[in-house]
DNA sequence: ATCTCACATAGATAGTCGTCAATATGTAAG
DNA sequence: CTTACATATTGACGACTATCTATGTGAGAT
């Protein structure tokens, strides 16, 4: 997963309103639509594309197929984002300190 | 600067190229353009969108007009991104143990 | 088997984006 | 005040994208 594949994921308001509903957590698509202002297909077509770059888990139950974010995949792009970008940000002697003002911004 | 923006603004394999060469170092223009294959019209357009997503630092001198990466920028996006997206991989009491996990990935 | 429900896919359309050639702007030099 | 140079802007064009309606698919339920 290269890093302008992972930004073309996330770059969409939509997809990342999706991603928030995910978070933490499985939603079918019935669920993740009634919660949206788009439609069913919609909705779909977002999932799809969030699938494709591995950006969410799916598991299906019968009629209904349940996502959830897979946070491992955003938090390691992230990870490569900011050791291609921002190298002095994240220097191994002070990676926590920055981390703490990072996070904290 | 919110997470759709930055994304946007990332999305592009050129902008991501131009972003490499500008991290860690001034350039001008003129030096982007006869490092890359795309014309000096589209590289000031995607310097153009960098500058207004508050990613690059600009600097005149001259008639030439120098530009950096704004490390400070990416690396406060992608906290923004990994608390949003990621929260149970930047929690407090583990935050450096992840990070390093992350990075070494 | 048929029906229904949940989701995916296809097709159409409007809008956005990346690129280039051409031109404008602005800065320094002669 | 021209001239030359570096960068920015404009206009055009093709490619891609987000959304919708309509339709297909696949898994229970009757």
């Amino acid at each position: 997963m290269d890093s302008v594949a992972f930004a073309k994921a996330i770059a969409d308001e939509t997809r990342q309103e999706i991603m928030r509903l995910l978070c933490c957590q499985w939603l079918c698509v019935g669920d993740v639509v009634e919660r949206m202002n788009v439609t069913q297909p919609t909705v779909s077509h977002h999932l799809a594309i969030l699938r494709e770059a591995g950006l969410v888990n799916v598991q299906r139950d019968g009629k209904q197929v349940f996502y959830t974010l897979n946070q491992d995949v955003v938090a390691i792009c992230c990870g490569t984002i900011m050791q291609n970008f921002a190298p002095e940000k994240v220097n191994t002697d002070a990676r926590d300190l920055q981390m703490g003002q990072l996070l904290s911004a």
